[in-house]
DNA sequence: CCACTCTGTGTAAGCGCTTGCAAGATTACG
DNA sequence: CGTAATCTTGCAAGCGCTTACACAGAGTGG
């Protein structure tokens, strides 16, 4: 069942029927009646590999993320599938489960399929890749990994104004001495929150005592941080986490140790995923607003598409801004106590 | 660049060079080397487009979710992306919103893509689609929907079961009085599993007084049964809820109004989605393995692509499990009060 | 040493669709 | 009513790839 089994039905030319189904050129409106009855009559749908590749383009996304189980990547992907339906698009996720390798295979399944657009939001990249997709000319977006170019729009999230949110709001609680937990890495916007966290508290509240755990990522990294601090005689009265999944694990030591959030120790996270507002104490975060990111990453792979042609596009940079949701995990320092040696406990209770 | 400059490079036919592409028929090996570096050399690759245009199949999967935003299906098409990753397939993710229309256009989608194998984990079905399945000869799975046929395999969960295992346990722990929270849809898997807690409370614990709460669907619908409930009279001292959400819902509600759980009231799920494990007091549910569900799912679309051919596979079922998870929201029933006509309830501590 | 079977490679016909070009049909206008 | 301008439609050439078929050269056995 093709073009032509159509064609042939409504007695008119395979030309004719691909003007009536793309709605382009001249159709006459007794001939676009007679091919649309044909159409459904046949049940015909067409065939969208042969499309694209005699069109040279497909209505189609693609999007490469480093994690789907990651629910902030999650939330970006679905706000870019939802505009993208909106507008007759549809889009292709690859994940690469943060491996290099699969991030270029996937790219060149991507340009391969000749996706009209293409967003990353991952986390590792290869510099080779940023030249590659360079020269494909397609419509591509970075979320918070790479350098913009003719045709490369990038989007970042000001980590900067975000920590300061978080540090300036403690201290304005009364802490003094914090702790920062993080990850090893020397790149990425992993890094770059830790750096903009150091900066923040040696600038903006130079009293600050600081020290930074650095860890292995998600749940169990926190809670091996919380660990590690417990032990270190530093006595924090604050933990500013990287991010939400690292500040739960945090929470979760600290309360298999019977250490009270917020009486004793405040804990803030970064990113605001789905968990942090279920979790108990619910937690203080700078909220990174993914449906902006979305409609944004939309926005950039479609905008010329119509009116395409002559765009330059000026390597465009997008600055995200954070929003601090203040919750439960979070309240003025305690008193310095006599022992500081110690965190404050609550008494075991009784299970 | 196409495969004929590559053939041009390395001084053979566009034939040749598919055929090592491919890895099919007789190449000699230096023939293969020297195409092989022309391939490197010229940093190409193929145009997916084409490749399945002209072969007549391409290696992706298509799968069509109601909703990735539901951590469920997310599960699976994690394990499902994983399963053929593996395999050298790629796959495509559609989301429906619910909306039979776009389920329909969905497909439609699929089917011009000409994917391997579409999987179909939704809860709305439209039943002319299944005929055009039925049709098409292409390997499908549905998830929990829609029914066996030749070319259809249809995985099932053994609500049954699941319901008989919770309501077992309610009833071991001395639970007499229990309130189901579920949806008001006449249909479906969610409406499965009321059916499944009416009739397993009916056969296996005909001591039991029951009552159902119909709701919308979520965790505000959560919310809002548990006060229906609490001002309803009949005071269960279990609750047992159609899925997670609706249960983190119900919990919700009751925390807000001071009812200790599981202490004066237990609370059951359904589904085990990872936040019944991070809720306090954590969830007792029914786990539905979505792993296993996303292999299934691969396996079954991916079985027989290399011995194809006569596979008549005879509309497969395939029945799933589940496996009684208990953590901290289920305890022995209290021993029955003076006034039954109220829930027991903490005093309000001082915050 | 010849008929025969393999093995390796090229030729060319599509796969189903879009689109530039040109011809035929229709309309406008003097 | 004739001619030019405009609207409709069809023809046919691809898009980049796969694959049946043909065929040349290399082994093989008798």
């Amino acid at each position: 069942m093709n073009l032509d089994d159509v064609a042939r039905r409504a007695k008119v030319s395979t030309a004719t029927v691909s003007r009536v189904l793309n709605q382009v050129g001249a159709v006459r409106s007794t001939t676009r009646a007679r091919v649309m009855r044909a159409i459904e009559e046949l049940n015909y749908y067409p065939n969208l590999n042969a499309r694209t590749l005699a069109g040279g383009t497909s209505r189609t996304l693609g999007m490469i993320v480093s994690n789907l189980e990651n629910p902030f990547f999650l939330d970006i992907f679905r706000t870019v599938e939802a505009d993208a339906y909106r507008r007759g698009y549809e889009v292709l996720v690859a994940h690469t489960d943060y491996r290099p390798a699969r991030l270029v295979s996937s790219v060149r399944v991507m340009l391969g399929r000749h996706v009209a657009g293409l967003a990353l939001v991952v986390s590792e990249m290869e510099p080779s890749l940023i030249r590659e997709l360079e020269n494909s000319k397609l419509p591509v977006v970075f979320y918070d990994v790479g350098t913009a170019r003719p045709n490369i729009t990038n989007i970042k999230v000001h980590y900067r104004h975000g920590m300061q949110k978080i540090v300036s709001y403690l201290h304005g609680l009364g802490h003094r001495r914090l702790a920062f937990v993080g990850h090893h890495t020397a790149l990425g916007p992993l890094h770059e929150r830790k750096r903009a966290f150091l900066e923040v508290t040696a600038e903006y509240a130079p009293g600050m005592r600081v020290v930074t755990v650095a860890n292995v990522d998600g749940l169990a990294g926190g809670q091996h941080a919380a660990r590690e601090l417990l032990t270190s005689g530093f006595d924090p009265t604050a933990i500013v986490c990287v991010n939400d999944i690292m500040a739960v694990g945090v929470l979760r030591e600290l309360r298999a140790q019977r250490i009270a959030v917020p009486r004793a120790v405040s804990v803030t996270g970064f990113d605001d995923v789905a968990l942090a507002e279920f979790v108990v104490p619910a937690l203080t975060t700078a909220r990174i607003p993914r449906e902006e990111i979305g409609h944004r990453i939309c926005e950039t792979l479609l905008a010329d598409h119509s009116s395409a042609r002559e765009r330059p596009a000026p390597g465009l940079e997008v600055i995200i801004e954070t929003e601090l949701v203040v919750r439960e995990s979070t309240a003025p320092a305690p008193a310095r106590r006599s022992t500081p040696k110690r965190f404050a406990r609550r008494k075991p209770r009784a299970r």
